[in-house]
DNA sequence: CTACATTCAGCAAATTTTTCTGTTTTGACT
DNA sequence: AGTCAAAACAGAAAAATTTGCTGAATGTAG
């Protein structure tokens, strides 16, 4: 039993497809006056259903970053391994989204580095520093075709 | 050469922390006047720099959805066969994220459904109908340890 | 039926957005 | 260096939004 209503559902459709959407323009959308839009909204930011907002930039535009998809398989599957390296490995500034998954391998990871050099340099001498991490697979991203981060709910 | 000065670079720093900063807190942490930062904001929406906002909602809290990351080989490597393939499955709506990748496969999709046999649905239904399909390797999300959707720039 | 809690619309003050004006800075060219 | 034009800027003011408050409507439990 879901604690949102279709307001509640509305708001987070809405502000996916637009984070600064004026509470005005989001009441007269799902026809509520403005007040209880606005409760709504800090209601749902302060019990964790919106976690931020955050502007979508173009990275190619903006930089010469590369990004990666990398594989981790662990050589130890014991609890405590999966533990330590997942709390190790989020702290790295270049993964920014880490999933433990189901198959072959244990994770994967989304690398975002200023260049080849800076990729080369997390690698080596820090992902593979970390204790238990056995084989190590990249894809290099050649193209972005699609990147919407806006979930159906 | 960039367009971009550290103003420019600091408005997108800071936009993607929080989409919903004013301006007034824009020009305040990058000692300008309110007016410039109002001008800058809307020449990187108009130029492309910024292509959104986005309220960041959490999956796990506001539906059942499953997340996966699948893996796609093309058995026809030829320019068209691939083009064809991208501007065909970048249209599912499961399918958030779609890149074209080196080695071993050939494309790395984000796929979201509202269930398993939505996305057994999706995996049969859909993906293996398109032309030229080789092989598919799915890796489940089983838990996210980290979703950071901001660059360093 | 009454008391209580929840949700809501409407209002008003505080704040922000947006436009405008005139000044300063920058950069290119003499 | 000196001059000019273009760009970037700060400040002010009007328009719009945010935010907090009040009381009415609705639903629920006693």
């Amino acid at each position: 039993m879901s604690k949102l209503d279709p307001t509640h559902l509305g708001i987070l459709r809405l502000l996916q497809e637009d984070a600064r959407m004026t509470h005005k323009e989001l009441a007269r959308r799902l026809r509520k006056s403005v007040s209880p839009i606005f409760e709504r909204v800090k209601w749902l930011e302060q019990n964790g259903y919106i976690k931020g907002y955050t502007a979508l930039v173009d990275l190619q535009k903006s930089s010469n970053s590369i990004i990666s998809y990398t594989h981790i398989q662990m050589n130890d599957h014991s609890e405590e391994a999966l533990s330590a390296f997942q709390r190790e490995v989020v702290l790295f500034d270049d993964v920014r989204e880490c999933y433990y998954i189901t198959g072959n391998f244990d994770f994967i990871l989304k690398i975002v580095s200023p260049d080849m050099k800076g990729y080369n340099d997390f690698l080596r001498g820090q992902l593979s520093k970390l204790p238990n991490v056995g084989s190590v697979q990249s894809f290099l991203v050649l193209s972005e075709e699609k990147r919407d981060t806006t979930y159906k709910i």
